[in-house]
DNA sequence: ACCTGAACACCGTTCAAGT
DNA sequence: ACCTGAACACCGTTCAAGT
């Protein structure tokens, strides 16, 4: 506990824990710097602001993720390795999508993982602007899945449930407009009535449609490559 | 201009305005009130609270969006339309994207264009749990292109060109730290030097990510289609 | 070189009090 | 039923002053 200056690499490490355990709403200067011993204030000279901060904190969690070895598994199992690594690291972090505003400002963390994603898709047979979007589309889903199921979100949800719980007649108002939708929307309404048959919420789904959307875009690309001539090795 | 009392239609439209203008840090209760002419404390009897007052400016733009028909266009095409048009969506109102936080929330306006969503699919030959994945998983692809593209992070990497060339000695760190991580990761350089000299930035090639990602995923979803017995119509 | 404390300009929200 | 004003408990950030 004893130390001599803070550094920026505490203060990042710090702001990671922070981030871990209470969200992304949960980060502040002045809770940062009581957290570290420290004013609020001090933390400016070494990161300059709190918005330079989280883009630090979210390379760092790159950092953390495994990669496959593509020589071995080949591009395809390699491809949906990378996907659902990105998954768990977005769910082990669930402020890391929130983080993410655009993958080409970033640093070491990210740059190894994307440089792993070049290779992979590199070996699947794309060559230059194609590489470039065939890199980027798998992990635009992801950014889009992990948005819906983060744990902000889950928060969002469980505090209007909450909401709802304790004040009956908004609750009962919320049932009728959904059964008013369901009525006007026939199809919405079969998908939300079979969901609520199998006992199934957005979270037991999640891992499916992940699994489903993973498996589409590979047979996706897949496709896309058997359209030219000579291009997988 | 003059009028009796506000209602919440009235605020929710100058919600959307204030943010279309300003983008969702733009969005204060104070800035909305002073707006309204009214008291900042206004709002709460209409609206609830802030979250609250997102959510229903998020439903009610879902409402501008143009649908498809289904039945004439057929259901690739019909598909299609409607991954572009909740992208064009995104695009003019770049705070839409953030305040999404899962679809099942929603009401009238998001509600409509999901059913077209379904009619597309089903048209297709999905149904079931099937059904639901292919209906999330090109919406999950345009939520994450759109986190990506939205303004909002236009704007912050716009403001980080310009401390940079504020500062020009963290300018050249920044130039060095890129120039290091191209060196150390070869694929991921080839790429930023190949979009350099095409005079690409993200912004211009957003557009043909978007375009490939579609084909992919509308491609994957046809596979997907083949590889069952008698699923399409 | 590194840190503190006060200060500035904001926030969302509650609530008694008014009409 | 609807609105106001004051107040509370927060924010991020700057900057002179200290060591």
């Amino acid at each position: 506990m004893a130390r001599e200056t803070l550094n920026r690499e505490q203060i990042v490490r710090a702001a990671i824990e922070l981030l871990d355990a209470e969200g992304i709403e949960g980060l502040s200067m002045r809770k940062l710097g009581q957290r570290l011993g420290s004013a609020a204030t001090a933390m400016y000279w070494h990161v300059g602001n709190k918005e330079n901060l989280l883009v630090l904190a979210a390379d760092e969690v790159w950092s953390e993720v495994r990669l496959p070895d593509v020589a071995t598994v080949g591009w395809r199992t390699a491809a949906r390795e990378l996907m659902y690594a990105a998954r768990e690291l977005c769910d082990r972090h669930s402020w890391l999508v929130r983080v993410i505003t655009s993958y080409a400002a970033a640093g070491e963390g990210l740059a190894r993982f994307q440089e792993r994603a070049y290779e992979t898709f590199e070996a699947a047979g794309f060559r230059d602007a194609d590489l470039d979007w065939a890199v980027s589309t798998p992990f635009m889903f992801v950014t889009g899945l992990a948005i819906m199921s983060s744990s902000d979100a889950a928060e969002v949800k469980k505090r209007a449930e909450q909401d709802a719980a304790a004040q009956p007649e908004q609750e009962a108002q919320a049932v009728a407009q959904m059964n008013a939708l369901a009525a006007k929307y026939p199809r919405l309404g079969a998908s939300m009535a079979a969901q609520a048959q199998r006992g199934q919420g957005f979270v037991e789904q999640v891992d499916e449609v992940f699994a489903f959307g993973v498996e589409t875009i590979l047979d996706g690309l897949t496709a896309r490559l058997a359209g030219r001539s000579g291009a997988s090795e």
